[in-house]
RNA sequence: GCUCCCGUAGCUCAGGGGAUAGAGCAUUCGCCUCCUAAGCGAAGGGCCGCACGUUCGAUUCGUGCCGGGAGCGCCA
């Protein structure tokens, strides 16, 4: 149930029927609130086309639209505005449809196969805050694609073939370290030792680099190594992913890929796109139209080796023989988007993406950077990078710090469950408050405040309206029929509702959680000042205290399933 | 240097050819004998970076400039 949809659909109808083009009709929310709740500003452009007065052209267009019992007004006003206001009666009939629908009439899309690339952690590496962003994001619009009817795979693509792999091969051989025994801890630590003494060490950097090709040339003894380091640390991405409450169908590495890479170079070589460069061997991807440099993709390196972008190619055929998806999503950060632009030009000439009728579309969703407080990447104390498990501790445990003010009587186990679930909603909404593309600072202090446009602040919501219900039950009082509005407070929370599918469409298509954490804060924001303003349970009149459960019912609805697409759980007390 | 993104209230950010540019925080002032006050209300606060252009109308579109960020073949 689109409300726009449908209003528009109802003014274009009208538009058409005085003569003029359906498009004029399209309806949006009212920019002035005092005056309607929605408005169509269509006369003002046919005017200019029509060579007439926009009063004249919305005057005849709401001429049409008198005794349609939807409105309880419909007004023009100069220039030449279209404004309506939906009736009370209109409103709560709405609310009662929506109520009765399973998915609160909310839409279910054409279903497509969609693959959706959102982890990109490094095995050998701890995971940190840089990958906080891609977990949540892509988790969040993975959980949206699939309610909005898509089917949806979730891959993590855990970067496990590369360069990294051969720096900690390289640096165990010179510790004498002996593979079967290495732990998450030794992993942790030797990842970054290696990777610093590369920068320093030519002759380091060099036997790394031939232990990737050795690796990736398929070494009997170096793969046994990269096996054991890679099953150690899967275990350990597989809590940290935990922790955050993002999973994944399919935890597929670019090693997974690699039996397709023989068979993407063969598509390349036949192709007559591969070159040879400086020893390397290339693909040209440039344009004519291009602005910008647009220099040769690399598929193999001059000592052999393959780089990311061969193996994202190996990915792309790889999960086109598995699944046929419609559409490719990358959600990785900013600084990878010319990467991207290389891949999906190369797959695109490779003619790889194309599968029976259809083309495989490869998408990159972009994020920009968490930064500190002083508008610089994210960084510990010391000028280092956060482990994502130290960020989270903090979190939860300064969640838990605020867990222990509330005088709600809790036992330890919930308020530490509560504290969990108010630190990963505090990072969640933290971070997806703000549209994917941007960059953000990091304040733990702000994303924990209940005041503001936080997670608890929406947690508490919902935990207060569920109080009420829990009550209401106790007592055996029953909701009824949602009646019409009697007070702006009511009418406002009734408004916001037919908002709600709107914001998820706009969230697909954008691909921004942001919208829907928009269209959150506005149901809550209503609500909370509806309760304020409102007796539930110790309202007199019996009808009227059914209507207002029934009211709070659907809101905590709404507040559910939208919070749980942006994956923030709701605690049982705060 | 070239390419892309961004510049909106003291701060963090929405919005986007049309009416009086919106939130949240912070500040000030109010609201609990009552369903969770981790809540609600009110007030102040703006040359929408600058200039030119397109348009009946520009904060929104275009061009240039200034300021910030990122990227530009053997890392991922």
């Amino acid at each position: 149930m689109n409300i726009l949809t449908t209003l528009t659909e109802t003014i274009s109808a009208k538009f058409v029927e005085r003569g003029y083009e359906a498009s004029y009709g399209t309806v949006t929310v009212s920019s002035r609130p005092d005056l309607c709740h929605y408005q169509c500003n269509g006369a003002l452009p046919a005017a200019k086309a029509y060579r007439k007065n926009p009063l004249v052209i919305a005057g005849e267009v709401a001429e049409l639209l008198q005794g349609d019992a939807r409105f309880s007004s419909i007004e023009t006003a100069p220039p030449g505005f279209i404004n309506l206001r939906l009736s009370d009666q209109y409103l709560a009939a709405l609310a009662g449809d929506m109520a009765a629908d399973e998915r609160l009439l909310l839409p279910l899309m054409e279903r497509k196969t969609i693959v959706v690339d959102y982890g990109g952690p490094n095995v050998a590496k701890p995971l940190h805050v840089g990958h906080l962003r891609s977990a949540i994001i892509g988790d969040a619009l993975y959980r949206l694609a699939r309610f909005l009817g898509h089917t949806v795979i979730g891959d993590i693509h855990m970067g496990d073939w590369g360069l990294q792999m051969g720096l900690v091969i390289a640096e165990m051989e010179g510790r004498g370290a002996d593979a079967a025994a290495v732990s998450l801890d030794d992993l942790n630590e030797i990842y970054p030792a290696a990777s610093a003494r590369s920068k320093t060490d030519a002759a380091f950097a060099e036997k790394a680099a031939a232990r990737t090709a050795a690796l990736q040339h398929g070494d009997g003894d170096i793969r046994a190594v990269w096996k054991q380091i890679r099953d150690v640390s899967v275990s350990g991405l597989k809590r940290g992913y935990g922790a955050l409450g993002v999973t994944f169908d399919r935890w597929y590495g670019e090693s997974d890929a690699e039996p397709y890479v023989p068979r993407v170079k063969d598509i390349l070589r036949e192709r007559g796109l591969l070159r040879e460069s400086d020893g390397a061997l290339v693909v040209d991807v440039a344009l004519p139209e291009d602005k910008e440099p647009m220099p040769p993709m690399l598929v193999e390196k001059s000592n052999g080796a393959d780089v990311y972008g061969t193996t994202d190619l190996g990915t792309l055929l790889q999960r086109k023989e598995e699944f046929d998806p419609d559409e490719v999503w990358y959600v990785t950060d900013n600084r990878q988007a010319f990467h991207f632009r290389q891949v999906f030009r190369c797959a695109k000439l490779s003619g790889m993406l194309n599968s029976g009728e259809k083309e495989i579309q490869c998408l990159h969703f972009p994020f920009g950077t968490m930064n500190g407080k002083d508008g610089k990447p994210y960084k510990t104390r010391d000028g280092g990078v956060m482990r994502l498990s130290d960020l989270i501790g903090s979190v939860v445990e300064n969640a838990l710090r605020k867990v222990n003010e509330s005088d709600v009587p809790m036992s330890g186990e919930e308020r530490r469950e509560a504290a969990r679930m108010l630190g990963m909603a505090a990072l969640r909404i933290g971070d997806m408050q703000n549209h994917r593309t941007k960059d953000y600072i990091f304040d733990m202090e702000r994303f924990l405040a209940s005041e503001g446009k936080t997670g608890p602040y929406l947690q508490y919501t919902a935990v207060r309206i569920r109080s009420v219900l829990a009550k209401a039950r106790a007592a055996e009082i029953a909701a009824g029929e949602i009646l019409p509005p009697a007070t702006d407070a009511e009418r406002d929370l009734l408004l916001s509702f037919p908002l709600v599918s709107d914001a998820l469409l706009r969230a697909f298509a954008d691909k921004a959680p942001s919208a829907v954490c928009d269209v959150l804060f506005d149901i809550a924001g209503r609500f909370n000042r509806f309760y304020f303003e409102h007796k539930i349970l110790q309202c007199p009149d019996e009808s009227l205290r059914a209507s207002r459960l029934a009211l709070l019912e659907l809101t905590d609805r709404f507040l559910t399933i939208l919070l749980e697409l942006l994956g923030v759980e709701i605690p049982s007390h705060m």
